[in-house]
DNA sequence: TGTACATCAGTGAACGCGCGTTCACTGATGTAC
DNA sequence: TGTACATCAGTGAACGCGCGTTCACTGATGTAC
């Protein structure tokens, strides 16, 4: 009642936040407005003072979420890291941890919705789109330390390779996600899985490439 | 009013089909109860004839789903195929055809309930998670015939091998799904990308071993 | 084999409840003078 | 700078609706004699 045009936008932000969280743990259908505006701080009148309709939210959160998403992927390169895992490795060591699989709340936002989205509505499917292609580019940039500089013509090449590992990162973080409270050591053994046949099989094509030997440091 | 008990069970099954097939389009949260028995052809009050409440049949939904999916990768097999295509490469044609993309209602069940499974009953993901074993073990025994025949002590690896390729057939086609409305395109891609990295290396592998030649009716 | 009756799958109305959405109201913010 | 007032974020009650579930009832099925 009576609030600063800052503290609504704070607030506008908590209950974006809130409603992020929410539906990815319980799904957009799992979660009500009232129960989400409690979340966020405030009674479920003031809802439509910020989003014209349940919809609307799911929008915007779609949009929010893949942006921190990206910011994320950064993150991670950013963080401190033995010196001599690539920024390829730490990237899949990241998204395929026991702590990313547990993080429903805050991970990965295209593992978080990618079920849903075609339920959605239109424009949330675009954001989704939008984001999902920013990924491929961003990993399309990253694979590339997987092999020698690629001359121009091998970037195609480069983004199949991008695309294919997020396939595997994101199916195996789903799958482990799915059986973790039923079996939990199921749930490891696919992460590990994943981690081996991602990290550990770069690292064995490099080391069986013809003529060159595994540098210490690479391990 | 008045039914044989093989019409009962009949019935119950249009009611099991009905579920599996919308929950799946809508997820469980998303269909209500008296839709679902129209669906089936039946008035509402005659569920609880059938089930205990909504989340019994919902453990009875994925029972029946991962089994029939266990049924179709059998099933994928016995189709007719050009002959110089493996049991492995017949396998992720159809998982990551556009057929089965499309196909939301009736395709494999481990993608359509990843995402909602660890919000159901406990004894939903039991079942999924029995259903998922099954279907790893099913493709360990497939993914032999990419190497020559294994020794008992590389089973192992080969059961590392079917869950990273269950990953990467599974992300591809939710991720290839999340996309399809919003750009048909990057849908197909994805597919294909998916394909080309799970068939093409495979056959790229076979094929670049040192002194091995490819033999004709390996294309 | 024929008759009487218990069973129980299916009907359709009703239950309380929470959903998304609307609305009259409040009162601090922030603008106009 | 001080005063008067329009704005609008937030409140909390209310709306119609569909949800999961219950229930009295129907009547063909299938059993007991």
């Amino acid at each position: 009642m009576g609030v600063s045009k800052q503290q609504a936008e704070e607030n506008h932000r908590a209950m974006v936040d809130a409603a992020t969280k929410l539906f990815r743990e319980r799904g957009v259908d799992g979660v009500g407005l009232a129960e989400l505006m409690k979340h966020a701080g405030f009674t479920q009148g003031g809802f439509y003072n910020h989003f014209k309709s349940k919809d609307a939210l799911v929008t915007k959160v779609i949009e929010t979420a893949m942006a921190e998403t990206a910011e994320e992927f950064r993150e991670v390169l950013s963080r401190p890291a033995p010196v001599d895992t690539t920024c390829f490795e730490r990237q899949v060591d990241y998204y395929l941890s026991e702590g990313h699989r547990d993080d429903i709340e805050c991970g990965c936002a295209v593992a978080g919705f990618v079920c849903e989205v075609a339920r959605l509505g239109e424009e949330a499917q675009s954001r989704f789109t939008t984001g999902l292609n920013a990924a491929f580019s961003f990993l399309t940039e990253l694979v590339a330390v997987r092999a020698p500089p690629a001359k121009p013509e091998k970037r195609r090449r480069r983004r199949e390779q991008a695309i294919s590992l997020y396939c595997q990162m994101m199916g195996a973080l789903l799958l482990s996600r799915s059986v973790r409270i039923a079996d939990g050591a199921l749930s490891n053994e696919i992460l590990a899985v994943g981690r081996n046949a991602l990290v550990g099989s770069s690292k064995q094509k490099l080391s069986r490439r013809p003529g060159m030997k595994r540098k210490p440091k690479r391990r």
